[in-house]
DNA sequence: TCCTTTTGTGCACATATGTGCAAATGAATT
DNA sequence: AATTCATTTGCACATATGTGCACAAAAGGA
């Protein structure tokens, strides 16, 4: 009775093209098996995922059919998942899901995926948790032919870092806010975030190559008139999926953006004025989830909450402690319709009475 | 790094409720974890799916964030699959498919699972393999809501009994064609194979208490108009999903239509005379596809081939050497839309031309 | 209350699986 | 042709996992 490895390999990146191979102490393969197929290692991952996977037969013996040895056959599953040949969902729907799922999802009107986290586990360790189950979830949401808007960010850098590999076909993932800033010159993470999200789905990446925020409201009107500004705006038109973090002012440990110099002592001091409680790709939002009458954000990059909510589904990654604040707010908004969030947070969610703003 | 566990226990059958336990050498459970959730040993489950295969913790630390011994995950991930909390499917689409099934699917045009066998597996094991791979088609074919048509016979017996559990709602089985005949008292398996599909969607399951044949054609137009045949039908034309083998009188195994005391010596031979080649739900049809012109077919009760072709979504389920023919027949006659069938019959599939009929 | 039956648990052992390492292969280059 | 380089393979060993078994805890019956 077989078992099922899961493991990620820490093996080369492996780019290259698949070649066959012939073992001398082995009749000479590519006689062997279905004749036509595609690349021979490739072919062999799927039947081997097939077998294994669908029949339960052990990697012995599919090593015996395969003629290579059992090894070679933990490898070619090892790859056959890695490449999202196989696909393990969860299905925690319906009656089957944990009563903290359901009171979410009815007191708030949103698809809820609680990570199961224990209470001694470190910070960075239930944000890697969160990313992980994220990267699931997003699996199933994501689809060919489908818009996905990304925002950037410690969590997105988290979760992009955790995506499993789903093939799609004219799928597009453009960068929902602008991300550069006056102090670090790369950020090339934001263009790395995108970049992974793309190859997760052999997507098309369409990046924003604008700061975060403006100096001047008038030179991001003036911008906005420009045709490659306006083609990225045109193409967020028709996301299908948004996803991104929130950020909060009072998060223990402070989002990328209340640090990395986006944000003046002074532009801080005044967010703190306005009631506000975090801010989605870099748009600031107040206690009820609103974003007007904030002047930065006529400075800043990302899209209106008007316009995010026009996005039809929009999956909000959560994870830790000082968020909460600013979570009740995007809810107040009706900001998200999908959630992943850790276990402690979901708790206090439930609980604890939605902060009275400012 | 974890591994996955696979095999389906042998546990006793299990049907019972869930119940809390408490160990000695352990702190009583029920503080730990999240409260409010419903059966406890469910919510283990969940969690231990979770943190196995979207967090490839291991089944030790697993144990350990939820107070249990290890043995005890091992037994939830089993119960997690079994119940079809975890779901396993396998990516084969698009170019990532092997050419042979590129080529059937371009061929005619329909939807292929080629099921990997080894040349030198017996016919038993050979079935089993395509039923078990069957099983898991269908779980991607089979949602809420939607009424399924299932014939019987011994490949669909296979299927049954290789069945997953995927909980649905609303769904209903129906079954194609009566299966009752003048040798067999119980024949009892027909319906056990409905059940089975019943169980395993948690579906409402609807019997065709008729013969397979009558023995009057006019009889058979009485019972057409009384209204508990004439409710089963209707309930058959709402399928939005027919799964069948096809019986082939050539097989080396005769199919169970042409054993099991269905049919006289005379009416085989009139079958040949008229050039049948197979039959779909007991509804015979000739090299072309055809059923028209059988004089059997006027007494049959499953649904005409005309009636079939109206159901979207027709999944065939073929194994072993003997039926090429029949599915030929079947696949002129644009029967079929989605066919599982072992690699051996495909390559004969694929190269062998259509039998001239008769 | 006592007894029987059912169900879940941990232990220990037999298998099954992942991975570092050295050897072997095939392609590309000199 | 010889050489180099990047992959891939099989081996062997360390881990990880499945399961028979005996026992403990609940549930049900008398």
């Amino acid at each position: 009775m077989p078992n099922m490895p899961l493991n990620t390999a820490p093996t080369s990146p492996g780019t290259g093209a698949f070649v066959q191979h012939v073992t001398s102490s082995t009749p000479p393969r590519g006689t062997r098996g279905t004749p036509g197929h595609g690349q021979p290692r490739e072919r062999d991952a799927l039947r081997a995922a097939q077998l294994y996977y669908l029949q339960d037969l052990t990697m012995e013996s599919i090593a015996k059919e395969l003629a290579v040895s059992r090894s070679t056959v933990s490898r070619l599953l090892s790859m056959a998942r890695r490449t999202g040949l196989v696909n393990i969902e969860i299905n925690a729907g319906g009656d089957r899901s944990p009563m903290l799922v359901r009171e979410l999802e009815h007191k708030f009107g949103i698809k809820v995926h609680v990570v199961p986290t224990d209470g001694a586990l470190a910070d960075a360790e239930i944000l890697e948790r969160v990313a992980t189950h994220a990267a699931h979830v997003l699996n199933t949401l994501v689809s060919s032919g489908m818009t996905v808007g990304v925002a950037w960010g410690s969590t997105m850098q988290a979760l992009s870092l955790a995506l499993t590999r789903k093939p799609t076909h004219d799928t597009l993932i453009v960068q929902l806010n602008g991300a550069a800033n006056p102090q670090t010159t790369g950020l090339t993470y934001a263009s790395e975030i995108l970049q992974r999200f793309g190859a997760a789905y052999t997507a098309r990446v369409e990046q924003f190559p604008v700061p975060a925020f403006f100096d001047q409201a008038s030179t991001r009107e003036a911008m906005w008139r420009e045709g490659s500004v306006r083609r990225v705006l045109g193409v967020q038109q028709g996301m299908g999926l948004a996803v991104f973090s929130l950020g909060a002012t009072e998060a223990a440990v402070p989002s990328q953006v209340y640090r990395g110099g986006y944000l003046s002592a002074a532009e801080s001091a005044a967010l703190h004025e306005h009631g506000v409680v975090g801010d989605v790709a870099t748009v600031f939002f107040d206690g009820s989830g609103s974003d007007e009458g904030i002047e930065i954000n006529s400075r800043a990059t990302g899209p209106t909450l008007r316009a995010l909510r026009k996005v039809p589904r929009r999956l909000c990654v959560l994870s830790g402690a000082g968020k909460l604040r600013a979570l009740h707010g995007a809810l107040a908004g009706g900001l998200i319709t999908d959630l992943v969030l850790d276990e402690g947070t979901a708790l206090r969610l439930l609980n604890a009475p939605p902060s009275s703003s400012h």
